[in-house]
DNA sequence: TTGTAAGCGTTATCAG
DNA sequence: CTGATAACGCTTACAA
């Protein structure tokens, strides 16, 4: 086992000392072509690597981005660490994911394991916890500190930093208005509870089409789920109960489970019934039939909150000054509704 | 903004040194009970939090984790990634998630940026290319640092250190059993290119429960994918020319794909035809009809894998004498075989 | 009981 | 052209 090479090794080595070794490394005009070359070739040989750790404390900078997230094992927020990944790989930053599980204590937790120094910025998406509860003061306080923050997609007015989500109210008003569009007359929404700001504004975006086109809200139409779990019993009593000819979801499962409960019963889709989601991951394109989603565009939204975090980071004098970015849900038509 | 408070803020303010702050922080017996009132409260009061990058320094530990993984927008590594985060948060570590995507010089340069001090220890999962090219001088390099590494899932046996798996020639078998024991003659199996570890072992599984049940093998049968893309054409061509009633697919969307397929082609599953698929995740557990699959249970795959990392990193007196641990895959019964 | 100093690995300033 | 020194924030012998 041949441990890592330091400065100094190199420096008792080539009996330099180690100023002229890392003023060597960096090719500085003040050394020798001589000792240059000495240097580097010795360092080569015994493949010399600087330490982050002794630069970040130096720089006081430490090229990670802490990102912390609800959850994991949800296509839209994979989607978004992949962005972000991208976009900072390609910066020279490394990304630490944390996982708050959906709890304001661990995402409290995390962020402060985070906040001493281990990152330079966050990026982050609340916990449904932390959005039912209203607490965001472990998010002023990162801010207070100077830490650039960047929040994703379920976002809050209370704290003043960058945001990044999509119009989810046009996009629930785009897919509620297919929907008319098709003819259908009895539309159901699938969503979760109102705290989620999410949820909050697809709901709206499902009202405004309706109103819109002078249809009545029949509240009873209206399913509210826990975010936490899938509470499939509730949505089979649902279905039923309510006879209805299309429906609006908010998330995959909630559209895939609902599909699949139908076509027990006997309907046909998208004939009988027709459906429409949100995230267009892996279940929607494989689901059979095939489904009708809003895609939210994971993907960029981390490469774009991941691009706000870093210009700040780098920029610190432009502190203030904060922008949201809304970016536009796109419509993807396949076979769950009428093409 | 309030910026953070080190040591030697406290040490002025209060007007003592930074030793007898540090050590009064820290509860010592050296230290007058007044003195460390004193300075616990002034640090409370201005929540005073160790810098952990100078700590890392210090202390040559990181207390982060680097996983370098194929892909995150895959059910099964993300739940491995939960695992580890679970096990390693417990533990006081924070996990830096890379992805290669299936890349080779991806795989390169995220661990070279993170073995040069940014973490204590890996754990990955190898990209396709890497077991492709069968090059893996730099899992060679790290460890031979004294850099801790466990390898999960995809694995090699060309690098000592510790592994986690499951026993995918069991869960192949397990499941070709089962499709025979149903009275299934014409299995078919769809996978990947050899050269992935996991296909490997799980062509095998399916070619033994075969041999073992005495109906030949129909190389025929077999479809080879690449592991990089979803190649749905060569799907559509083998259900066209095959006649089978059992299909064995080596992932959740392979079979979902196929099982839509032929569907659409007016079979009945599981009447007409049977599916059995890997890795339990919401693909499976939604498809219509739900899908029968051979669990990997990455959740405990990953814990496992840090739980192994961590008592290295750790205990560095027990180097070498490296473990592989195999775990056993599970068969998940649902609606796409016959019960 | 408190403080000084060295050290973790780098970089930057300044003197030689 | 080269090197000593200080500094980043913290810990820990060792002095005082």
């Amino acid at each position: 086992m041949k441990a890592k090479i330091t400065l100094k090794d190199i420096a008792r080595e080539l009996e330099v000392s180690i100023s002229t070794v890392s003023k060597a490394l960096k090719n500085s005009e003040e050394i020798s072509r001589d000792t240059k070359e000495k240097v580097q070739a010795f360092a080569k040989l015994y493949n010399y690597k600087p330490n982050n750790i002794a630069i970040s404390l130096k720089n006081k900078r430490t090229k990670n981005i802490g990102v912390v997230i609800p959850a994991i094992v949800h296509h839209f927020f994979t989607t978004v660490i992949r962005g972000i990944e991208k976009y900072a790989n390609a910066k020279g930053y490394n990304v630490i994911v944390c996982l708050s599980e959906e709890s304001f204590d661990r995402e409290v937790i995390n962020m402060e394991m985070l906040a001493n120094g281990s990152i330079d910025g966050f990026i982050m998406s609340l916990s449904s916890e932390t959005q039912q509860k209203g607490d965001y003061n472990h998010l002023k306080e990162v801010t207070e500190q100077g830490i650039p923050l960047v929040l994703v997609d379920r976002v809050t007015n209370e704290v003043d930093c960058d945001k990044v989500i999509i119009d989810d109210e046009l996009g629930a008003y785009m897919a509620t208005k297919k929907l008319i569009e098709q003819g259908r007359k009895k539309i159901a929404l699938i969503t979760t509870d109102d705290y989620l700001s999410v949820s909050k504004a697809r709901t709206e975006g499902y009202r405004k089409a309706l109103l819109e086109s002078n249809m009545d809200i029949d509240e009873n139409r209206i399913l509210k789920l826990s975010s936490m779990q899938m509470d499939e019993k509730s949505i089979e009593v649902f279905f039923s109960k309510k006879k209805v000819d299309a429906v609006l979801c908010v998330n995959e499962i909630f559209t895939v489970f609902s599909m699949r409960l139908v076509q027990k019963k006997g309907l046909r889709i998208p004939d009988d019934i027709s459906f429409i989601g949100f995230t267009d991951g892996v279940l929607s394109r494989y689901a059979n039939p095939s489904l009708t989603v809003v895609a939210q565009h994971g993907e960029r939204m981390g490469e774009i909150a991941a691009q706000m975090l870093i210009d700040k980071v780098e920029n610190e004098n432009e502190e203030g000054n904060y922008q949201t970015k809304i970016l536009e849900p796109t419509l993807v038509v396949r076979d769950s509704t009428v093409n």
